[in-house]
DNA sequence: AATGATATCTGACCTAAGTCAGATATCATG
DNA sequence: CATGATATCTGACTTAGGTCAGATATCATT
């Protein structure tokens, strides 16, 4: 009654018969589901042939019919690419994106419908976000970014939501010390921030000084993509960015209230070692020679 | 960036490119999707046609097709109903029940896949129970059962390991009044569960002495299943059932450590009384008039 | 036994989707 | 500029899935 495997098949089924629905009432609105795919993807900004033909998995033969007729109907041009004639770029016309809204107004009206029939919504998005973090590891991305960009200070705002929750005394970001965003990006340093279908899911700085010494600082993961291994990838593309600007000590502090973070640094090469500033909210200091 | 619409749709589309691919994998043993369709529906044990047909929405004429193929292949033999000539009923022969182990197997592995790719299995379950519960939401059935049955007894162990977290001197049930489960079926009282899909997500008990006054015990929602109203349907099938019995007053007690069910209480006509028994455990007592 | 209802089957037909082998135009390179 | 590679298109074909109008056998009822 209790087995794990049945009851993730239960997921499934759950899963393909209302999200089953939901694709096909992409019909009703006088179109083959293909040619609606098509659509929407050149709506969500792919417009190189190739790249749709590759995201939608389609034979070339097929693609060209869809895009044919999506040009019959008046919603799609095309034209040549102006680096290469041979490949083929696809455009909305205006009647196109008054199509693109509708499906797009459709979807999002399902959406709302399934959530307006939960009085727990915030538990019902963090277990879907879970869910879905959990089904797309494999399409997380890491990407260097600017840490004031929007995905990155929406990762910090979380962190630091995250530690005035765990930390005994609650934490107040002006009281610490912030590193400078300068010194998370290149030259000195860089910022990682991960991407689950542009959900930002994870984040770690890695702060330069120019010399040989750097600090790790803000490694957060999403309470909803913990488990995934993501702690560890961040740590590891810091590293990397770290080699690459011939970084060969790095350094970190860290609270002993953050038992996963402590458990990871103890399991990849870090060793304890005494304070090296006077912020005052770490109580555990580590460093590892690259 | 957290629209909650956008995260659905982000769970849609991560579920469709994931459980989309599952399904096309019952391709891959050489038999088009729709056949294997019918071939798992007779193995799960539908075997009458035309309930086979209403259950995977297929015309007549189609589903008639299919398990002439499958009788082809010597995976299914079909016979008329003993009790009416014109229905038929299909059965697996010993090649179809392979063939549908088989396909089993597949499944399951695939779940398990899944299941062993993350590293915290018991909060990944708990999120995709309470998704497939919240889509299923109209699909939660209510049955009435034996109180000593398996569904049940999962529903009572559930119930007393949350009172043992929830109540501030923990829970025994051998210390609380554990009603005789006779009192809790016809003809002196009712247990329902809710399942959806075979899990069982929620039970009450109404437990009759034979006269005029009953009581409402082990009321119990799946954390999984919270927010979707189903508290409210079990107490509304225990009161129907009281009536039926006809009960005209129903008691209950609670802790008041327990306050999503005291609210319920509180909102559904039950008005609060003096203790009338010397449990323990319960410190608030309600009662209701039918 | 006749009549209308019901369950299944058969044949004819249709659409969506996908495959594959060239055809055509353009590009990169020596 | 000749050559092979590349991107897209076209036409011919296949398969899966589905619809619909009867045909056939059986049932329930008078």
């Amino acid at each position: 009654m209790l087995d794990p495997v049945a009851r993730v098949r239960r997921f499934n089924r759950a899963v393909t018969s209302e999200v089953g629905a939901l694709d096909t009432s992409f019909l009703g609105r006088g179109r083959p589901l293909g040619a609606a795919r098509v659509l929407n993807a050149i709506g969500h900004g792919r417009s190189d042939v190739a790249d749709l033909r590759d995201y939608l998995a389609l034979d070339s033969g097929l693609m060209s019919r869809f895009l044919r007729s999506l040009e019959e109907e008046g919603l799609v041009t095309t034209k040549p690419h102006p680096d290469d004639a041979r490949r083929r770029i696809a455009r909305l016309t205006a009647a196109g994106r008054r199509e693109f809204d509708a499906y797009e107004t459709l979807s999002n009206a399902q959406a709302s419908a399934m959530l307006a029939r939960s009085s727990r919504r915030e538990a019902l998005l963090a277990a879907m976000d879970m869910v879905a973090a959990a089904l797309g590891r494999d399409r997380i991305r890491l990407d260097e970014v600017d840490p004031r960009g929007d995905p990155a200070r929406y990762c910090l705002g979380e962190y630091y939501a995250e530690l005035s929750r765990r930390l005994a005394r609650g934490f107040d970001v002006a009281l610490s010390r912030d590193p400078d965003a300068l010194d998370m990006m290149a030259p000195r340093g860089a910022f990682f921030v991960a991407l689950s279908d542009g959900l930002p899911l994870g984040c770690v700085g890695l702060k330069g000084s120019g010399g040989a010494i750097a600090e790790i600082k803000r490694l957060w993961v999403a309470p909803a993509a913990r488990g995934l291994g993501l702690g560890r990838r961040l740590m590891d593309a810091a590293e990397t960015a770290a080699r690459k600007l011939s970084i060969a000590t790095l350094r970190l502090d860290t609270n002993s209230a953050l038992g996963e973070a402590q458990q990871l640094y103890r399991t990849t090469g870090w060793t304890e070692i005494d304070r090296f500033n006077d912020d005052p909210y770490p109580d555990l200091f580590f460093e590892k020679d690259l």
